[in-house]
DNA sequence: CATTTATAATACACTTGTATATTATATTTT
DNA sequence: AAAATATAATATACAAGTGTATTATAAATG
């Protein structure tokens, strides 16, 4: 049995996917889908630990990346690829936590912009090591070589994924 | 500049870092939550054009996967890999449909095992056809051999996030 | 056999995501 | 300049995720 038929039938017990798969395409999707769900299980159990959620964790290093001239709201959301509206509630719950500020744009009255303040930052400094630290295990049995063939693969993986994204976009609109 | 620079610089674009990649690991973590971050926001536009979401989606594939026998919901939370609370409120929206139906099982009155209606199969092959003919698209620009590369990575990654995850969930348990 | 412990489902409060409507402000068009 | 259109943030209702507590039932133990 080669290492392909090996790694398919692994899968398919940690699935327990209870049918064939009906392509090697559908071996594949499922197999980035499960690796995601474990790296998202450890973000959804890792950071609560400092009393922030991975969402926020997300927010604090994007503005300590533009902690110069801080960053308006629906930039921030574009870059997460979330909802206008989502990205305000989590910005509500930090700037309680006063880990961020909303500053008014002068130029333009309708944008916010949200900088990282000085506990955001000391908590992000806090936590940011630890988060580091998980990447030597994280990637102990990806060599260099391999690393970077993973990245290769994943770009060709994106450039299949974004037309078709890019026609649901369209589609959002209906003919007028 | 080699193909790995530049990949690097064109992901740095897209997820707008201003800073410099720390490690190349750190790349493709980010390469990876990116390109995750396309495919689901494909999964939430397309799933709510038939009616459904993409959560309620994967529990129809799995149940019509178990339609002989059914699956108690703790099964369905433990694939899924989410808490046992979130699939309850998942099941009632379904039950309103009539997509699924509880059962308490006999042999273990604690338990349901919920099966999939005749209505949930009906929908289920109205959408899932759509949904493979996604498939050709996504992976045009990965042949068959890098299909198998990329599962044998993808597997290797997962190999190293497992003992992180065991330990976070040991580390969960206070010592009494 | 009675009691303790474990497990399955559910209820509750909370966070983060969705879509859509509203309001304030900018920009474009006439 | 005035009117129409577009955009940023916010409000609302809802879906789906989290952890924790409760209840019913099963399994293990004294």
């Amino acid at each position: 049995m080669d290492e392909i038929t090996k790694l398919t039938k692994k899968l398919q017990r940690e699935i327990a996917l209870n049918r064939d798969f009906v392509s090697q395409e559908e071996v594949v999707l499922l197999s980035f889908v499960h690796t995601w769900q474990q790296l998202e299980w450890l973000g959804k159990r890792f950071f609560p630990r400092f009393g922030l959620s991975d969402a926020q964790f997300n927010v604090l290093m994007i503005l300590w990346d533009y902690r110069e001239t801080g960053m308006r709201q629906h930039e921030l959301a574009s870059i997460l690829m979330v909802n206008r509206a989502s990205i305000g509630g989590v910005i509500d719950r930090m700037e309680k936590q006063q880990w961020v500020r909303r500053q008014r744009d002068p130029v333009d009255r309708r944008s916010n912009y949200v900088h990282i303040t000085p506990a955001g930052i000391a908590l992000l400094e806090k936590v940011r090591p630890v988060y580091y630290a998980l990447f030597p295990d994280a990637f102990a049995h990806l060599n260099s070589n391999q690393q970077q063939d993973l990245l290769k693969l994943l770009e060709r993986f994106r450039q299949g994924i974004l037309p078709i994204n890019k026609r649901l976009k369209e589609g959002n609109h209906e003919p007028s």
